[in-house]
DNA sequence: CCCATGTGAGACATTCACGTCTCACCACGG
DNA sequence: CCGTGGTGAGACGTGAATGTCTCACATGGG
């Protein structure tokens, strides 16, 4: 009996297709169907056979993206330790997810509505409470406000997977670059 | 003889014109040349008697954008005083163009050749320049790099300004928040 | 007064991506 | 051996945005 239904085939080319759409899109956030299709290595028709239409394609890129900053929250132990450690943990669990996150960062700037705002507001709060748990402690400044260090983060998280794609930034520097400048700031620190 | 060809009425339309698709697109990347029009208080015909079509405008809109930024390095007079002053300054006088600024820089991640690289090359440089001095002098650390420094104050300047539209951060805290985050990061400078 | 210029409104063809459909093919299991 | 399910290729209709065109109107100067 073959009427597996969502057999385990399914799952993993759905899964595979997700992943080089993100890549695509992450470079050509306006890539067609076509090229999305031919960038997983699918048939369009196959395409449309897993994701309803673009908007369901966007809207499946942005579970996955959800997902694994949820899972990247998860893994950097946001409560554990000083805040800027937190911090670093989380650039480094971040930085797999980064081109997705740049992708989706640009999108939502459009979209006012549709988006799954539930699940950004909850990440939003999580990182929030990590940077004002900081202030809390005296560990981070008091004059900056969560919510633009959370957006700031983005941000950079954002232009530093831009600035890696077009090779104006190394690879391995990625995450040094993106929380020295977060943490530290361009200053330099007096010798203690 | 009213043969003007370019009369004055014309130019200060067509700039009319400019800032309002400005501040449309900034918000709604995606408008339409309708929608553009009528937020110019214009019709479609008179705005494609301006600009030849969707890319002629674009690209009027990145002159435009390369224009007021070197306008505000010039004000920002890059090569006095302390580094650190000259950033406050540059922000300081990049505001005004802050919501074109996050436009052109989504849009960028796009068109891989077809945007005027010669301009923003320019620009990049004149930026990227500050900072070297400001590393050169002993104010800015010089384990981040001046590409990567300069590509991170147009992602926190897209950030503040999306923020800012979205009422994530009020108006008046956008120079603050960007220059503060950039020079001196998140952690908290022990008392001298 | 008349004419020229710029404009708004709208019709029109074109392009492009999308969504749906059909059909042939291939591998797999019964 | 044959049927079934998933796939690729491609045709087809649709809708949206674009670019071009025409025509009527208003304003302003000769």
């Amino acid at each position: 009996m073959s009427h597996m239904g969502y057999g385990c085939l399914m799952a993993l080319d759905r899964d595979h297709v997700l992943r080089s759409a993100a890549a695509l899109l992450t470079r050509k956030s306006t890539a067609t169907m076509d090229e999305v299709a031919k960038a997983a290595g699918i048939s369009r028709a196959t395409l449309h056979r897993h994701f309803a239409g673009r908007d369901a394609l966007v809207r499946a890129l942005e579970s996955l993206g959800i997902e694994e900053c949820e899972s990247a929250l998860d893994a950097a132990r946001l409560d554990e330790g000083p805040a800027g450690d937190a911090v670093r943990r989380l650039v480094r669990e971040l930085e797999p997810a980064a081109g997705l996150l740049a992708f989706l960062y640009g999108e939502n700037q459009l979209f006012e509505g549709e988006s799954q705002n539930e699940g950004w507001a909850r990440l939003d709060a999580r990182i929030a409470a990590l940077f004002r748990r900081g202030q809390d402690s005296g560990e981070f400044r008091i004059d900056l406000t969560p919510a633009w260090l959370t957006e700031a983060l983005y941000g950079l998280i954002a232009s530093g997977a831009w600035a890696v794609l077009d090779g104006r930034v190394a690879t391995k520097d990625f995450q040094f670059m993106i929380v020295e400048l977060m943490l530290g700031g361009a200053l330099r620190r007096e010798e203690p």
